[in-house]
RNA sequence: GGCGGUGUAGCUCAGCGGCAGAGCAGGGGUCUCAUAAGCCCCGUGUCGGAGGUUCGAUUCCUCCCACCGCCA
């Protein structure tokens, strides 16, 4: 059994939690689940940063304590991860005493061996930023980023001598490949460091910033942002003697975003070597969430709102599309269309839909009776064993490199592959047929189900134990038992259906309807042309109206049918069924695209006046935005019929 | 300005010397066990541009263009 050890940034209490804090958090505790289910030790830290001018002016503006400002928000991080299910096994803050005292033993034992000594430093000074800016960084005497006026500050402060650490630093780098992954982030360390390294201020005058650590050495100073925050990844161990730093340190690594890069590359390794210690295994880097076509950042709302959609469609697909979404390393963008379009695609289709027919079909087929002999077994089911044997591996393989969206892309295959085995031997007909081989069928899908609750766990935890526990299993998940063939003949198996509820919105409701309309009348139109719009705009609220076949005058006055008059309508190219219309509401035109071609020719429609539903969302068709529908009456056979009126009216009037 | 990265199908990306790939979106077909889900079929892409190396380049080299990052 091995050990790791897993940490994320402690995040800086200034601000709320939101989707960049979020997805750090959810890929470490994907990984921590998955070293658990690898049955390694596992140590998982996180926590919140507390310290510096930012708190305390934050709290004087709130009018509490600064210890009182963090004990709140440090509790909101708490509370999210909560929320998350996230399996983090300590949470350190850095105004805790076992903190404090750690980064003070640490900063002794540097001043001691000479590595820290007082020097002067002065320069252009942002409040906000807590930071010096040099000349050039300077935009007309203002800070860069808050543009407000900088102060120049001089000042004694204490210096770490890192510049002595630059040539052993870049041999480490060099000596150890996959220190720092992806290898972008390698390379723009080595190319920062082809130039000289300086010293590091460390220390900031309690005159200026007093809520910090103490100098152990001189109490007129605090030390600043980085000997108190990187520290916590050894104080959290109780360094130096603590059985957990003995256990976990060895084998450490850290997961920041890429905004942190240097002091973890840079900073902490040279304070490491500094005071004696070790340098961490690995530090894995990812990038930015974009959201909604901006850059992500601290200050906009919309990466907070993005986090609560967890809230709004579940952890566990919330956690899949973050993974799944964003090549680790690399920047991506976060849009509730991409989360709705996979948590249908792929987390309803696919896996809930493969759950669902295969744990019906294993119950109405009779249940696991038997396990099959090896010679019983055909190509399908070979296939079937050895990729639900090797997905292990490969995903074992993929999670050593943070590669969790290839991880969960193989996944995938195996669901795939599935859904397609499931059509091949089709267990429904070899029940009628009451085929020898439908225990065979059978026990292949309740083997794969079996190995997909394990090897999912760490992705989608609560999916996955509904997905063991309808095959009896209620512990804890291991890939120990991912063992083919192992799962006992009659072990009771339930029907579980509804593990991912589709989210209906205007493309699926528009797409389902085209199905719908094409069953009705098969000769018929495609999406945006049916005469029964009740299902067009079926949000999770119209399915008790579907349910019961019946609509209540609320929701019927949601719809706005209008008079529409076409002033124009031609086909659209390649398609044998669409015919594009410009029709006339009086105060605005527009296009609505119709699937009518086989019973009209455009020159029938012009001048009609016609109905349409003015409200639909709209809808891409062949390439053509259609912006609403027109009412049209089909009977299973014969041609269709446009609705037109009875006596004239201006476009634009209301039906109701 | 210096260093580095990226540029491949409508979208997101994989491939990185030997006949251009996947998923999504779009089009067509089909089954009915299943969450109107599934499965099957459908891509004439200047592989950013121009040179070069090579029997052969999307893949290697040089230059250029665009975007991005780090640094100054």
């Amino acid at each position: 059994m091995s050990a790791f050890y897993l940490t994320t940034p402690i995040y800086y209490v200034n601000a709320a939690p939101h989707l960049g804090h979020a997805y750090t958090t959810i890929v470490a505790d994907a990984m921590a689940r998955w070293r658990r289910l690898r049955g390694d030790r596992v140590w998982f830290l996180t926590g919140t940063d507390e310290h510096g001018d930012k708190i305390s002016q934050a709290a004087a503006k709130a009018g509490v304590t600064p210890q009182a400002f963090a004990d709140r928000n440090s509790g909101a991080f708490r509370e999210t991860w909560r929320r998350l299910g996230i399996t983090n096994d300590d949470f350190i803050r850095t105004t805790e005493a076992r903190h404090t005292a750690v980064v003070q033993a640490i900063l002794q034992r540097l001043w001691d061996a000479g590595e820290i000594y007082l020097g002067t430093y002065g320069g252009h000074y942002c409040f906000g930023c807590e930071r010096f800016y040099t000349e050039k960084e300077i935009v007309g005497g203002n800070c860069p980023d808050h543009r407000t006026p900088l102060t120049w500050i001089e000042e004694e402060n204490y210096f770490f001598r890192m510049s002595k650490y630059q040539g052993w630093l870049i041999e480490h780098v060099e000596r150890h490949p996959d220190m720092i992954r992806p290898e972008r982030y390698r390379n723009e360390i080595l190319g920062f460091l082809r130039d000289p390294l300086q010293d590091l201020s460390i220390s900031r005058p309690r005159r200026r910033l007093e809520w910090g650590i103490p100098l152990p050495f001189d109490d007129h100073y605090v030390t600043y942002v980085w000997f108190d925050a990187l520290i916590n990844y050894v104080s959290a161990l109780d360094w130096p003697d603590g059985e957990k730093f003995r256990t976990f340190w060895p084998v450490a690594q850290h997961l920041i975003a890429k905004d942190i890069l240097k002091p973890h590359a840079i900073y902490w390794p040279c304070m490491l070597k500094a005071a004696g210690l070790d340098v961490y295994r690995h530090l894995n880097v990812h990038g930015y969430w974009n959201v909604g076509g901006g850059k992500m950042s601290k200050s906009i709302g919309n990466v907070v709102e993005a986090l609560a959609l967890a809230d709004t469609y579940g952890n566990d697909a919330f956690r899949y599309f973050v993974m799944r979404e964003m090549t680790f390393g690399l920047d991506a963008d976060f849009t509730e269309e991409a989360l709705v379009g996979r948590l249908n695609a792929e987390l309803a289709n696919d896996l809930g839909n493969l759950v669902s027919r295969a744990t019906t079909l294993i119950v109405n087929g009779g249940g696991l009776r038997r396990v099959p002999a090896e010679d019983e077994l055909g190509e399908p089911e070979r296939t079937i064993r050895s990729r639900g044997t090797t997905v292990v591996p490969d995903v074992d393989a993929d999670m050593a490199e943070f590669a969790f969206q290839r991880a969960l892309g193989r996944i995938w295959e195996l669901v795939r592959l599935l859904n397609g085995y499931v059509d091949l031997t089709k267990p429904w007909e070899l029940a009628k047929r009451q085929d020898r081989r439908l225990d065979v069928t059978l026990y292949t899908l309740g083997e794969s189900l079996r190995f997909l609750g394990v090897v999912l766990a760490p992705f989608i935890p609560a999916a996955a134990a509904k997905i063991r526990a309808a095959l009896g299993d209620t512990g804890q998940p291991s890939l120990g038992a991912a063992t083919w063939g192992t799962l006992p003949a009659g072990t009771p198996v339930q029907k579980l259906s509804g593990l991912f509820p589709r989210v209906e919105d205007a493309k699926t409701s528009a797409r389902r309807e085209a199905a719908s309309a094409r069953r009705s009348a098969p000769a018929a139109h495609p999406t945006g042309a049916s005469a029964h719009p009740t299902g067009a705009s079926a949000h999770p609220t119209g399915h008790e109206a579907e349910a019961t076949g019946r609509v209540s005058k609320d929701e019927f006055a949601r719809l706005d049918l209008r008079v529409a008059e076409v002033l124009a309508a031609e086909a659209v190219p390649k398609s044998r069924k669409l015919l594009r219309l410009t029709v006339s509401l009086g105060t605005e035109q527009r296009t609505v695209v119709a699937g009518i071609a086989g019973d009209y020719a455009p020159a029938d429609l012009v001048g009609k006046k016609v109905v349409i539903v003015a409200n639909l969302e709209p809808v891409t068709l062949m390439g053509v935005e259609s912006r609403g529908m027109i009412l049209v009456g089909s009977a299973s056979e014969g041609r269709l019929a446009v609705l037109t009126l009875d006596r004239d009216l201006p476009p634009g009037a209301r039906v109701t």
